[in-house]
DNA sequence: GGCGGCAAGTTGTATTAACATCATGACCAC
DNA sequence: GTGGTCATGATGTTAATACAACTTGCCGCC
């Protein structure tokens, strides 16, 4: 490593790894070196190592495996954006403290195909279904519904669910929410979502779905949401770590 | 810090200081103890308090300044999701390679009022306006303008502009970027949209805005598109470090 | 009074070291 | 053969320590 350079050793060190993997040399599904090699091929400490391939962790370049190495995750293509998940359970919880429900439903039933295909279940299996109209000062802004499979074994009841959203009562009562995959994009309103969220056919919503996942990767909850758009802007903030 | 626990120090270091912010211990702009301060606190070694600093860093909870101390940011209220931007420039050149421009455009004009506002122009600043539509399989699927400040001193012509997306040549021309905000919202075409992406009126597009800032938290590019919603789905991975 | 430089305090980077946890395969006892 | 045990090597966590870079305020010199 060249230390005349301005960049510390580790962000160099990221940076020739993560050409590696980009120019091919390292392709997806592959092991890196272990991390004593990289410290003998950079001839850097293990510290220096670890904190630059921390960083290719971040970015979901790389997976760590403990006991077996260190792996170039196997879809690069069209990797989704990565971000912090502990900012979307904060956000969520302000959402429940600054907004009321209306129209709260909630009931177990078998689940249809497209829930049965993302929570992963099996033919006749059952869900807890809930959904409500949010309202901020009275006006509709969204309509969500949520999905949880019942043999998770959590109950909700009408009460819980005007207080506080179900990501906050699911991790309340115990299960170790960890990620969630989360889809944004552009709808119409139909007669019935203009009825319910008090705007006209053919508004412009926007309609999201999150998957969440527990720390095994089971999904844990589906949601389906449809916003109006003068009320909900999504937005994200990026920043680089380097160059 | 108890070692009985499973999760290790440096996460209970972190969801404690995490702790002190939410509920308001330490409040906005204030400043953190010392890191030597947390170290006596928690009874740990600086290794494990940076690390727990290190993750509020990245969710942008707090901010270091070298010298100084470690404060808490001023606007927790409503902080946007915080993500990597280097998945953002990648993706953005796969789209590049993966996609053609039509009706590309490029001229040098003064800046108009919103441009001037996002781009922190002074009244009668000029910028460069460079718009196209982009195409999949001969497909119209969005329509994008973009400004840059005159005085970046960069400038673009429309070969170049058939052949990469905007952001990747302010990359490779040398401006440093370093962090941008995203905004995703939904939205109507009107006649002229409509017209541009050989669709109907009416047809919901989603409605990207994005401001991209260099290192000096200098704004240096404006960015504004609509994408028909069938051909845009705004995916989010998100993670969680810890509990 | 103003200016420069020094000292103290804080974060930034880096090393060496040790032990814990996990996965794997080889080996041995049954 | 089957199953348990152990050694090995990988990542995960934590410690003690040192020096560098930066900010700020104090203090003395001019």
């Amino acid at each position: 490593m060249d230390n005349s350079l301005r960049s510390p050793r580790y962000i160099q060190v990221y940076a020739a790894i993560r050409d590696w993997i980009y120019q091919g040399t390292y392709k997806p599904g592959q092991r890196l070196p272990t991390e004593s090699e990289l410290c003998d091929l950079f001839g850097v400490s293990r510290i220096t190592t670890r904190k630059a391939v921390d960083m290719l962790v971040d970015e979901e370049l790389v997976v760590r495996q403990p006991g077996r190495g260190t792996f170039v995750v196997e879809d690069l293509a069209d990797a989704p954006v990565v971000g912090d998940m502990e900012q979307l359970l904060r956000k969520v919880e302000r959402l429940g403290k600054n907004t009321r429900v209306a129209r709260a439903e909630v009931q177990e039933q078998v689940a249809d195909a497209e829930t049965r295909k993302d929570l992963r279940l099996a033919d006749g299996a059952r869900v807890q279904r809930a959904s409500h109209v949010r309202l901020l000062d009275k006006e509709p802004i969204g309509y969500v519904v949520t999905y949880i499979p019942a043999d998770l074994d959590v109950r909700f009841d009408l009460n819980e669910l005007n207080e506080s959203p179900m990501l906050t009562l699911l991790e309340r009562k115990g299960v170790d929410i960890a990620s969630c995959d989360q889809v944004i994009t552009a709808t119409l309103a139909d007669g019935r979502l203009a009825g319910l969220l008090n705007t006209t056919v053919g508004a412009p919503l926007v309609h999201l779905r999150l998957m969440v996942f527990d720390s095994r990767r089971r999904p844990v909850e589906r949601l389906v949401a449809w916003y109006r758009a003068e009320h909900y802007h999504h937005h994200v903030h990026l920043t680089r770590k380097s160059r």
